[in-house]
DNA sequence: AATTTTTATTGAACGATGTTCATGTTTCCT
DNA sequence: AGGAAACATGAACATCGTTCAATAAAAATT
């Protein structure tokens, strides 16, 4: 019962985005009174939060899916992971972007079910990169995959967004695949040359 | 009149967000009844983009610092520019946030004097590019230091976001000048060598 | 100065929406 | 069957943005 009360907070965000979410409209679409919602989960922060965690199971499984056929390179590697996040985010715009317009109260912190999920992402990313970068320590490689990450995200985020102009999805997936082998060869320069005695 | 109205809005996003913006404590805040809100901005929307444009413009005034004083290679100017932006975005963090979370209505675009501002955004990072990248045309020039911005907004916005893990600002800083030097180092060899034909 | 016309202000009211709760209803164990 | 625990109901509450008829103020006209 639960499972369909999110099944049904999954499809109403993601074509009607995560304002159009009505506890009224899900408890007609499952078919009981607005307040046996309640019964099911304990408010909308936790509905959201559980779709949420469905899309992030969706995403690995396709960042997954990214580096599983053929012997990419570690470089280019990056570059399919970058460019399957992006696919991704277009082809589930709502759901993904549900992942990060949902800003939770300062004083409930997530729960831990909700947590986990999220470190698991830049694991696809930490492993190309540790074999680009042998010189990094484990937390270091774990500071610059978060921020190979966000960097992909931001780009994706914004070339999405069509607030001003409309980027065909194609340029936008050669301008990321573009600017991730310009990030990864600079890091990779930087690493051998000596990294902070560069500047 | 409307200029204490939007006054008052920027300071109750300052430091209640986006979602603590209420137009009853408006009005008791400019001393007027809640329905006279709506003759002085014709809803809440307009009124958030008259604070995102007050605040774009003191974004591009904080760029515009960064860059004045000394005699930055463009390398380093494209540094301080990211230090900068991600500055004022730790330093003005919900009106900045304010500047994204909001999403129009898709029936209504945004009206003239919105969409102007925020390219000017990309005149910063355009003449540090266009001198360290010769070969590339305007459009392409125009691309890319888009995708750059959105890069490093990009590290930003997760930076900040401080949903999983709490990172310090100055390790952020560092973060950013890292890749944002990796990521101009790349390019620039990619440039040279000869784009496309490098993969 | 008086009267009319236009404009601005008010605060009650409307419609949504998330959430709660007293009241039924079902289920299940003994 | 009977009682207890869990669940379902939909009305009610509080809080929003927004509207609107009534009213006051101001401006314009005679």
């Amino acid at each position: 019962m639960r499972a369909a009360l999110i099944q049904a907070a999954e499809g109403m965000i993601a074509d009607r985005g995560l304002a159009g979410l009505k506890t009224r409209d899900l408890a007609r679409e499952i078919g009981c009174a607005n307040g046996a919602v309640y019964n099911l989960v304990a408010d909308v922060d936790e509905l959201i939060l559980r779709v949420g965690s469905r899309t992030l199971r969706r995403l690995d499984e396709a960042l997954t899916l990214a580096t599983s056929s053929g012997e990419p390179s570690p470089r280019e590697s990056l570059v399919r992971i970058a460019l399957a996040y992006c696919d991704f985010a277009a082809e589930n715009l709502q759901l993904w972007r549900a992942l990060f317009e949902h800003r939770v109260q300062v004083d409930k912190p997530l729960p831990d079910w909700s947590v986990h999920d999220q470190m698991q992402l830049f694991r696809h990313i930490y492993q190309p990169l540790a074999a680009l970068l042998p010189g990094r320590s484990p937390e270091e490689l774990g500071i610059t995959a978060r921020s190979l990450f966000s960097a992909v995200h931001g780009m994706v985020a914004l070339g999405l967004e069509q607030k001003l102009v409309a980027v065909p999805l194609p340029a936008l997936r050669n301008q990321i695949a573009g600017l991730v082998r310009a990030m990864i060869d600079g890091l990779v320069a930087r690493d051998v040359k000596g990294a902070a005695a560069a500047d």
